[in-house]
DNA sequence: GGAATTCTGTATAACGTTTAAAATGAACCA
DNA sequence: TGGTTCATTTTAAACGTTATACAGAATTCC
C-alpha cells in the first residue's frame, strides 16, 4: 500500500497524491476530493520515513528530559506535545536518567532521526555534545542553563519575582517569622530557590533567621523530617515557604502528626504547583511555575529557529505566579511560641 | 554527510559501511576497524528514516496511554523504553487523554511511523482501529482488555491474589473490621477491585459491612474525605485497604487531621506502589502492581511475535505483590469505638 | 593445474516519498 | 488561427539507506 496505488485509483499521477497529502493550492478541488476518496478506501496512511527521507524534514522535536518519573516532568512532555501537534509536528522524548552517558544516548537518537530541533530541559549537558547539534545547524533550547547564540535560545525562571509574591502574601497575612525548607544543596535549582528566599526577606524588610532554614531533598520524606525539626525549634515560624511540592505535602503530613492544623496553625506555601497540589487537604497555596508556559515557549522558539534559519537564540524569561489555595491563613499569634496553651 | 562520506574515507564500498553498522560477519575485523574509524573522524549517524525505509523494519515500538500525568504510566512508560533500549528498539509513545478521538490520531502515527508493534494499555479502544493494525500485521498487546488471538496478546492483572495478600496481612495483624475505600465507581479497573476486596473478605471468613466501603475518586481528595466519613462511622474500622495508593495518601491526611496516627490507630493499605508511597511518613504498605512487570512482558510479547511472525498471541498473568512498609501494625482495640478515652 | 568452494567486497536496484522541471491544455487575445 | 499566459498535472531525479546478485581473489580438493 503506497502512493503509487493510490495514484493509480484516483487515476493521477503520485505526485499529485503527494500534493494533496501536503495541502498544496497546486491541486483542483476535484481532483484533491478524487484523491482523498482514493486514500480513504485504500486505507493509505503515508509512510513518516519515506516523507521526512524525501523533504528532508523530519517535522520531528527532541525533547531531552532527566526522567519522566519526576513530577515535574510529566506535564511538561504533555504540554510540549500538545504545541507540537497544533503546528502539525512530532515530538521525540528522550530520558537523560540523570546520566551523562545517557545523555550521549539522547543525542544520538536526536541526530539519527534528523529532528528538527531539541529542547534540553536537563541541567547536566556536555558542551561538545551541544556542539554535535549545534555544528548541523539544529536549533536548540536550554531552561535556565547556556547562553543565547546563533541557533540556542534559552529560557529563564525568574525566581525572586514567584518567591516575592509568597513572601507578600504571607506578610499581608500577618506573618513575620517565616520558615523555609531547602531542597537538596547540590542541586542548582534548589540553590537558587534559597538565595531567592533570602533575599525576598530581606527586600520587604523581614529578619532572616537562619536558624529557620532546613533542608530537605525535594521528595516527601525529606519535607516531612525538616518540618519536624522546625516545629522543634524555640520559635516556630508560624509560616513555612518550601522549594518544592513534595516537599511541602511531606511537611504537611508532619504539621498533622503534631495535631496542628493547617493554615490555621501554620501556613505552608509550595512551589511548582505540581497536578497533586490540587488534591491535597487542604488545597496547597503554591508558586507555579508553569509547566506548560515552560512547554509552549520551549517549542515556539525552536519552531521561530527552524522557519528563519537566519534568527539568532533570544532569550525568555518566565514569571511564576502565586496560586492562592487553602493552605495559608491570618497569622495565629498564640502558636509564635512552643508548646503553646 | 552520509555513508557515501564514510565508504570514500574507508576506502570501501556503501554496503560495507552498511554491513559494520549493523554487524554483519561478513566484514573482516580489520575492515570494520577501518571503517569505525571513519564513523568515528567524520561524526557519522546514519539516518533513522533511509535505514527503515531500505530495510522496511522501523526497530520502533509503540505505546499507547491515556495520559501521561497519571502517576501510574511514568514509570510504565520508563520500564518499557528501558527493555526496548536493552533490545536495540526504539519507543513511540502517543497519549489518548482518555478521548476516543485522540485515539484514532494515536493509531494513525503508529501506521505512519510504521511500527513493528503497539502496546495499548488504556481501556477505551474501537473495534475498528484495532483492525486497522492487527490486518496489517501488527501485534499487538492489551493490558486487562481484550482476548487473545493471531497476533494478539493479553495481559491479565490478578487483582484477586493482591487483595487477598492485604487482606491476609491485616487479618494476621489481629484486625477484623476492614474498611474499604473504592475509586470512581464508573472506572472498570475501579469495579474490579472493589468486587476482589469483597470476595477476599469472604474467602477468610470474615464479615463484610457494606456501610464501611466508601467511594473514592483515586486521587487525594477524594481518599481524604471518603476516610473522614469512615472515621465519623458508629463502628470504626481498624484497618483501611484502599483502591489506589493517592487515595490511601490524601487518607493518610484525613487520619492525621484528626489527631490520630498511623499505623497506631489505624492500618492503611494502597494499591499500584507508584514511587510516591515510599516516601510517605509513615512509608505506605501497598499492593504492587509492578509496572516494570507489566512493561516488560508487554514489550517481549511484541517482540517476539514480530521474531516469529507465525506465533498466535498469548495470555499473560500479572500478580501483584504485597509490600510491606510502615503504616500497618497490630490492631489497636481501644479504638474500635467511637469517640474513644 | 584446473575446478570447485569459500570468503570479501562491489555495483545496483529497491524502499516510498518530495519536488524541480517539463508537459499539457484551457483561456484569452490580436 | 496561432501565439501567449496561466493553472494544473506529469515525469523523473533525488533523498540515504539496505540487500540481492555478482565479481574477484584466495583456498581447497582431486
Amino acid at each position: 500500500m503506497n502512493i503509487k496505488e493510490v495514484a493509480r485509483l484516483a487515476k493521477v499521477s503520485t505526485a499529485t497524491v503527494s500534493r494533496t497529502i501536503n495541502g498544496s493550492d497546486k491541486v483542483t478541488a476535484e481532483t484533491a476530493e478524487r484523491v482523498r476518496r482514493a486514500i480513504e478506501t485504500l486505507k493509505f496512511y503515508p509512510n513518516t520515513n519515506a516523507r521526512a527521507l524525501g523533504s528532508g524534514r523530519s517535522s520531528l522535536y527532541g525533547l531531552i528530559i532527566s526522567d519522566i518519573t519526576n513530577p515535574f516532568f510529566p506535564e511538561l512532555v504533555k504540554s510540549f506535545e500538545d504545541v507540537a501537534v497544533q503546528f502539525g509536528q512530532e515530538v521525540l522524548v528522550a530520558n537523560t536518567n540523570y546520566d551523562p552517558h545517557r545523555m550521549e544516548v539522547c543525542v544520538s537518537r536526536m541526530l539519527q532521526r534528523k529532528v528538527d530541533g531539541v529542547a534540553i530541559m536537563t541541567s547536566e549537558m556536555d558542551e561538545h555534545l551541544i556542539d554535535e547539534m549545534s555544528s548541523r545547524r539544529i536549533p536548540l533550547v536550554f531552561l535556565d542553563t547556556g547562553t543565547p547564540q546563533k541557533g540556542i535560545s534559552n529560557i529563564v525562571i525568574d525566581y525572586a519575582s514567584g518567591i516575592d509574591a509568597a513572601v507578600a502574601h504571607l506578610s499581608a497575612l500577618g506573618h513575620t517569622i517565616i520558615g523555609f525548607i531547602s531542597g537538596p544543596m547540590d542541586l542548582t535549582s534548589a540553590r537558587v530557590r534559597r538565595r531567592a528566599f533570602i533575599n525576598s526577606l530581606k527586600r520587604k524588610g523581614l529578619k532572616l533567621d537562619r536558624n529557620l532554614i532546613e533542608e530537605g531533598n525535594h521528595r516527601m520524606d525529606g519535607g516531612h523530617e525538616a518540618m519536624a525539626r522546625l516545629l522543634d525549634k524555640e520559635v516556630r515560624p508560624t509560616a513555612v515557604l518550601t522549594s518544592n511540592d513534595m516537599t511541602a505535602i511531606g511537611a504537611m503530613g508532619a504539621i498533622f502528626e503534631r495535631g496542628l492544623k493547617v493554615p490555621q496553625d501554620i501556613s505552608l506555601i509550595g512551589f511548582d504547583d505540581i497536578e497533586l497540589s490540587a488534591f491535597t487537604q487542604p488545597g496547597l497555596t503554591t508558586v507555579r511555575l508553569s509547566r506548560q508556559e515552560i512547554a509552549k515557549t520551549a517549542f515556539r522558539a525552536l519552531y521561530n529557529a527552524k522557519q528563519h534559519t537566519s534568527a539568532k537564540g533570544a532569550e525568555f524569561t518566565i514569571k511564576p505566579t502565586l496560586i492562592e489555595r487553602k493552605s495559608t491563613g491570618p497569622v495565629s499569634t498564640k502558636l509564635t511560641a512552643k508548646h503553646p496553651g
